[in-house]
DNA sequence: GGACCTATTTATAATTG
DNA sequence: TCAATTATAAATAGGTC
């Protein structure tokens, strides 16, 4: 009832905030506008080969690097050990800074997948690539590039897990 | 004058948009305003160490690249050789696609140049890491995600190059 | 530190040129 | 196809708890 508000919010001046309080607030709540507007994006102009289905993290990822290599033979407990190493991670950086750390490392694990994918992919094909990382021409870049579009929905879509999606009702859009 | 407008826009519900067309126009308009407020938590936050400088593409990405790998004895024309790559794609896919394609090839060539980056590091320091792309540890991770940290970062600053920016005084918040 | 609140600014859907 | 327009939806600065 009683007024709640004193100031009302000036238009922004695209500097730097100098207050190191104003600007973690500020980095927050951003933060989650942009994953949400990437999401939208997404979402709606057909972008998102992947969907996870849970807001729980260590589900999500678990899934995302199970869905990523198929268990095989010769390489049983890969898959788990990445995921028990994000685990560890996850539960030490949790309360303090689980956003930018946990994206940051779920980007990496993910890279060296993908990464490892698309090197047994080149070495078995022709001989474009022949020594490790030393030489890469169109073709390769290419293929790089395709591999990485993946990564960086991913990577958006790993953002919109942590809450900032629709699956509350909370913002559920009409 | 007159009325130009007739039905305004309903709230968004967060589907995949089925017009082709609209689909389209919503991509490009809403990709401009993620890149907009992807920057703007940059600035404001302090989140940009890199910053090219020209709006020129081609000029960024040289300056970039140049600036990643210092010229050694051993390996001269490298980095050249990429931004040759990188200006063969830029001119023919330019006028068509230049928005995606160009993000993602730009980042495929950064990442490359990381990696190999961080490889040698690994190589020449301890014995973490001994087959190729194998094995890797949480200290690699950790690594790997540092050298991330810093390609992300240019990614977003690319984006903020090609007019998303405030230079031309449309939007210069007040 | 986060969840909630409100006035205001900002983004943008639908449309025209 | 691209820029401009304009009413409305959505994001958010500053505040409280």
């Amino acid at each position: 009832m009683s007024t709640r508000w004193t100031k009302v919010r000036k238009s922004v001046h695209l500097a730097k905030i100098e207050n190191q309080n104003n600007r973690q607030v500020t980095f927050s709540k951003r933060r989650n506008g942009v994953f949400k507007k990437a999401n939208e994006l997404d979402v709606m102009t057909d972008s998102k080969p992947y969907s996870f289905g849970h807001p729980n993290v260590n589900e999500a990822i678990k899934k995302y690097v199970g869905e990523e290599r198929p268990p095989s033979p010769s390489s049983p407990g890969i898959d788990d050990k990445y995921v028990q190493m994000f685990r560890k991670v996850n539960s030490r950086e949790l309360n303090t800074r689980l956003n930018s750390l946990q994206d940051q490392l779920n980007f990496a694990l993910n890279l060296k997948s993908k990464l490892k994918q698309m090197n047994k992919k080149v070495e078995s094909q022709q001989e474009w690539f022949k020594g490790p990382i030393e030489k890469m021409n169109y073709t390769e870049a290419s293929m790089l590039k395709e591999g990485l579009e993946d990564l960086l929905l991913k990577v958006k879509n790993y953002g919109t897990e942590r809450g900032y999606g629709y699956e509350n009702g909370k913002r559920k859009a009409e």
